[in-house]
DNA sequence: CGACCGATCGTCT
DNA sequence: GACGATCGGTCGA
């Protein structure tokens, strides 16, 4: 089944469309390894933001702040933001250099370092809501806003392929969670589910 | 199970 | 000074 760990390279992430790149992420396993502890987890969920054209990006009309200014960086960059005060968000930059194109992770499968998981969350038992979800999985890994700006090639942060593949059927297109405010954006198919996988946040599409 | 609400604070206007 | 690319608890059906 699942072969060699194979780090994804900087041209899986140097393409023009970011909605792809969303899709395709699916089913790679996102590692960090910081203070020598392992964790890991299969992405079952993402969704793309198209940069100055999508009212839901930071970036939209061309915004350029101190906060988002890692959504322009070079390809595979790793963009992490604070959102609601206390929630880290973990996006990984697409497209070339300046194009802030950028894939939000929002769910995985916990698989390695479950223990070091429970740690960092608080929590008593690995359950469902270890990793679902953007705030709980960065939690989870121990990702944070100081590692905006690194990138995912890095020996502490990286994405890597096993091999494994879902089929076109198990894969489920929807519209973004929690981009209310981005008027006509908001209904964009933009975000990628494993169908059925349980980790999957919210509900509806 | 769905709807609602408070927590909490950095960022931008 | 207002507002989040969220989460988890509570309340009512």
């Amino acid at each position: 089944m699942s072969g060699n760990l194979k780090i994804l390279d900087q041209s899986f992430y140097n393409r023009k469309n970011v909605v792809q790149v969303a899709r395709d992420l699916l089913g790679k396993i996102l590692i960090t390894q910081l203070d020598g502890v392992r964790s890991s987890g299969r992405i079952v969920e993402t969704e793309a933001y198209a940069g100055v054209e999508d009212r839901a990006s930071h970036a939209f009309g061309g915004r350029r702040t101190a906060r988002s200014e890692h959504l322009y960086g070079d390809p595979g960059m790793i963009y992490v933001y604070i959102c609601y005060g206390m929630h880290h968000l973990f996006n990984v930059i697409t497209n070339k250099k300046d194009i802030p194109h950028g894939v939000l992770i929002r769910a995985l499968e916990p698989m390695e370092g479950i223990e070091h998981m429970l740690n960092r969350t608080g929590k008593p038992v690995a359950d469902l809501t270890l990793t679902k979800g953007p705030g709980n999985l960065s939690c989870a890994l121990g990702m944070t806003k100081f590692h905006s700006g690194g990138n995912v090639f890095s020996e502490e942060i990286f994405i890597a392929d096993d091999g494994m593949r879902y089929k076109k059927n198990e894969i489920v297109i929807t519209k973004r969670i929690g981009v209310e405010g981005a008027r006509e954006d908001a209904d964009l198919p933009y975000r990628f589910i494993v169908r059925g996988n349980p980790y999957v946040s919210a509900k509806k599409s």
